[in-house]
DNA sequence: TTAAGATAGTTTCCCTGTTGACAATTCACA
DNA sequence: TGTGAATTGTCAACAGGGAAACTATCTTAA
């Protein structure tokens, strides 16, 4: 038997395990659920984006809303473009690429929609509708610098 | 402008978004400070585990307390025995490899831990103790089936 | 006006992790 | 006892995402 360091986990760190865990298995269930579409988790992400913005947005916009790497939402885009979901405008910056949800992307959501309600719910029953709110408030503490 | 879906979230969908987000956030910075030396969060997640636990274990063990693919445990000892920090060892069934934690990586975690906690502490600050507390518990009810 | 710097998007390369196939070994039970 | 099923670790192939280099474009300031 080799040495042991002792490690005794204060409060802070046990709950920032149990967040990565928790966090870490809803990725996880999230892009299986979205596979079942030929999806992954962050190509809805861009959808619902994009469903949410008043506008059509320019993909580094998309990138600072979703933490990705513009690199990446390069490839995001073109995959939900080629499913038709998104499509590319110009506009005055001929830098940029507005991205604009498609009816048929709407209609995507549309019906989807309640399977991913559903599983959140499903996700979340454990706890009641108090304790999700007050999860809800902690988790914003933790979120705003 | 195309058709947009009207969507009003519950409040599990909130904590649910908030809860991914956050996780998303710690993993990514966890990975960036085990990155200043050479290492995965899943490297140190490997060593943490050895280091708790009592005996040698399997590999196998290993992958399923931190929910890893066992190909992918093959690849994070390889490096961790690489680095010396890691010891495979022979046992009874020919099949299984034991793992167990060297004193190099004892040493290692003994010189890295203040780092990690310092981090896990500061991660937290926004929350005062006893709200850590009930997020711990709370995240406890979600995470047990 | 023009030159230096900033910004947007793309491409290429790399790293991490998963899946599926495989060989070796062990287990279950007829 | 012996045969089919399960388990363990490994390998090859593949997919997702990040970083850096590159081009095109725009902005700023001299």
């Amino acid at each position: 038997m080799t040495k042991k360091v002792k490690i005794t986990p204060s409060v802070a760190e046990q709950a920032l395990i149990r967040l990565m865990r928790v966090g870490d298995r809803l990725w996880r269930e999230s892009d299986n659920r979205f596979g079942q579409w030929g999806l992954t988790d962050n190509h809805y992400n861009v959808l619902r984006i994009l469903n949410g913005a008043s506008q059509p947005i320019s993909q580094s916009e998309i990138g600072r809303k979703m933490l990705s790497s513009r690199a990446n939402v390069t490839k995001l885009v073109d995959v939900l473009e080629q499913r038709k979901f998104v499509r590319r405008l110009a506009c005055g910056d001929r830098r940029v690429n507005l991205v604009e949800l498609t009816d048929e992307g709407a209609k995507f959501i549309e019906e989807t929609l309640p399977v991913v309600i559903g599983a959140a719910n499903e996700e979340m029953k454990p706890l009641t509708r108090e304790e999700q709110k007050t999860l809800f408030t902690l988790l914003g503490k933790l979120l705003e610098e």
